[in-house]
RNA sequence: CGGGAUGUGGCUCAGCUUGGUAGAGCGCUGCGUUCGGGACGCAGAGGUCGGAGGUUCAAAUCCUCUCAUCCCGACCA
């Protein structure tokens, strides 16, 4: 590409991402049709293609969900200010990025004309657009829990939610975004974590078996967990400019929302208790994730298993005759293959019909939307009764004989989502480093850009945590749960203070 | 909320310094030639230049006010 470009995007390309990450992920998301800004300030229009990969992913969290015993059900968003006042920790968390409601009717202004807000209608009580829904399922569940036969109550529910941001980014961080949360409730403490751990463990299947991206299942620490919570657990990814990205989160939330809405139950002996409780959530930052996991220059590169569209049918013709006879051999192709299965459910194919665009153009555009595989189809593959296939992560094409097809496909789908997950992980690890001395811990978080994963110790005080992210922008992502060397459990010298420490911790930049 | 900038066809922007009544590229429509790695030609459609007020014979251009958006900071799934 030219260079005199820099980084802007020319007609055809996108920048690359060593020239300029942050545009290379919203160009790239942009232009694949995933979303765009709206002209409502900080807020994205998710456009089909993006949609149909959330509807994707939310049908596969929502199967496992169902599975481990959930159920769906929806809350108002409109949270009373007087709710979220309930729990101290919790408001101080998101008061600072509430969108509040304070009217309920507009008025035509007499003197200037246009609309303005009818005075006369102000609220008596101040609703907040939710950031999150504790408050309001815990109000709710005040009513629904008297006994320990009402326990556990396990309900999910698929919502959007308003966090007033101040610098938005395309489905990384928007005023208003759509995510999952799960709130249970439970008779006991441990079975509150059983259950944190359970969600815990649903979300780091997802994020491997699903969008093939690796994660450090981890706990956060006191000032990083989640505002209300006795404690979260987290799964954090690395992304390609080597940054954490934490995809999903798990609650305990104690007892502090059933003490602050006063949800008790009696227990089989009689004893009146307050309820133990969880929430855990994951939202469309997930997509962004997944750009960021395997994108590359030339677009998007989706794992089979979650991508829109699998399979990609491109007739090329030379004239009006062959280009006919080819886009009538795409379209029996791709009805002969409605018996095949990957991943258990039809093929997701699509086939181009477009008249307008050429070969070329086409082959760089679903290379840019991510399709997984290409199928060429042209006169020379209707004589020899073959098609060309083309890998969208490798670029490796080859030909394939048509009656092949049926079972080629899918087994190259399944290569290429195991293959994306290898790669993230070699990835991951060729950039996890262990460090233990301050000057090499800083060095590696100077300047712009991440610095990748690092495992270090630390004394544990809150005080040492904030002075690092102070010098070096790095945060404890998470004290990881299962190490991912048995050496990180060994005990050293914190990174800062050289008070001793027990384990190492993970420390990155994040989004 | 502090610092900086920008509002001109659907999109990206030029024109503004030095006022003279609006341009380009992309996209869109039609026709023709192309078509196995980002094609091209010709002909079209489309804008009261963010809004209000002022200066002037004349304002996209100068002045005042206003609205909005974007970028850099504090916050963040």
């Amino acid at each position: 590409m030219c260079h005199t470009l820099g980084t802007v995007s020319s007609k055809q390309g996108i920048p690359s991402r060593s020239e300029n990450y942050s545009e290379w992920y919203n160009e790239l998301v942009v232009r694949a049709g995933m979303a765009e800004h709206s002209s409502v300030a900080g807020c994205m229009v998710i456009k089909p293609h993006g949609y149909a990969l959330w509807e994707n992913m939310q049908r596969a969290l929502d199967d496992m969900f169902k599975a481990t015993g959930h159920v769906n059900a929806y809350f108002p968003m409109f949270v009373p200010k007087s709710f979220l006042a309930k729990e101290a920790e919790h408001v101080e968390g998101f008061a600072k990025e509430c969108a509040v409601v304070t009217h309920y009717r507009l008025k035509l202004d007499p003197a200037a004309g246009g609309l303005i807000v009818d005075p006369e209608a102000k609220l008596e009580e101040e609703l907040i657009l939710r950031p999150t829904s504790e408050t309001v399922i815990w109000n709710t569940y005040s009513r629904w829990i008297q006994s320990y036969r009402d326990l556990p109550l396990l309900i999910n529910q698929w919502a959007n939610i308003v966090r007033w941001e101040m610098r938005p980014r395309l489905f990384l961080r928007t005023r208003e975004f759509l995510w999952q949360e799960g709130h249970t409730a439970h008779a006991t403490y441990e079975e509150a974590e059983e259950e944190a751990a359970r969600i815990h463990e649903v979300y780091r299947r997802f994020a491997e078996d699903w969008m093939a991206v690796p994660v450090v299942k981890g706990r956060k620490t006191e000032v990083e967990k989640f505002a209300g919570a006795d404690h979260t657990y987290t799964i954090e990814a690395l992304t390609q400019d080597l940054r954490a990205i934490q995809a999903g989160t798990s609650h305990h939330l104690g007892q502090n929302f059933a003490k602050a809405f006063d949800v008790t139950f009696q227990t089989q002996e009689g004893r009146l208790e307050y309820v133990y409780a969880t929430s855990w959530g994951v939202s469309t930052r997930l997509i962004g994730t997944l750009v960021m996991a395997h994108s590359d220059d030339k677009g998007l590169v989706l794992p089979p298993r979650l991508a829109p569209i699998q399979i990609v049918i491109v007739p090329i013709g030379r004239d009006d005759a062959s280009k006919q006879a080819t886009l009538q051999a795409a379209e029996r192709l791709a009805a002969s293959l409605g018996e095949a299965r990957y991943d258990g459910r039809p093929l997701r194919i699509t086939v181009d019909k477009r008249t307008k665009e050429s070969p070329g153009f086409k082959f760089n555009d679903w290379e840019l939307k991510g399709a997984c595989l290409r199928i060429e189809l042209g006169p020379r593959d209707l004589e020899s009764g073959s098609v060309v296939v083309a890998r969208r992560d490798t670029f490796e094409k080859e030909t394939v004989p048509t009656e092949d097809l049926a079972e080629a496909l899918p087994a190259e789908l399944a290569e290429m989502q195991s293959r994306l997950l290898r790669k993230a992980l070699a990835f991951r690890e060729a950039n996890t480093h262990r460090v233990d001395r301050w000057e090499e811990f800083a060095e590696r978080f100077a300047g712009e850009g991440g610095g990748g994963f690092v495992l270090a110790h630390w004394d544990g005080t809150p005080e040492t945590e904030k002075e690092i992210a102070e010098r070096t922008k790095a945060t404890i992502r998470c004290i990881p749960l299962e190490p991912l060397h048995p050496d990180d459990e060994k005990p050293g010298a914190c990174i800062l203070t050289g008070r001793p420490s027990p384990r190492r911790v993970l420390f990155a930049k994040a989004y």
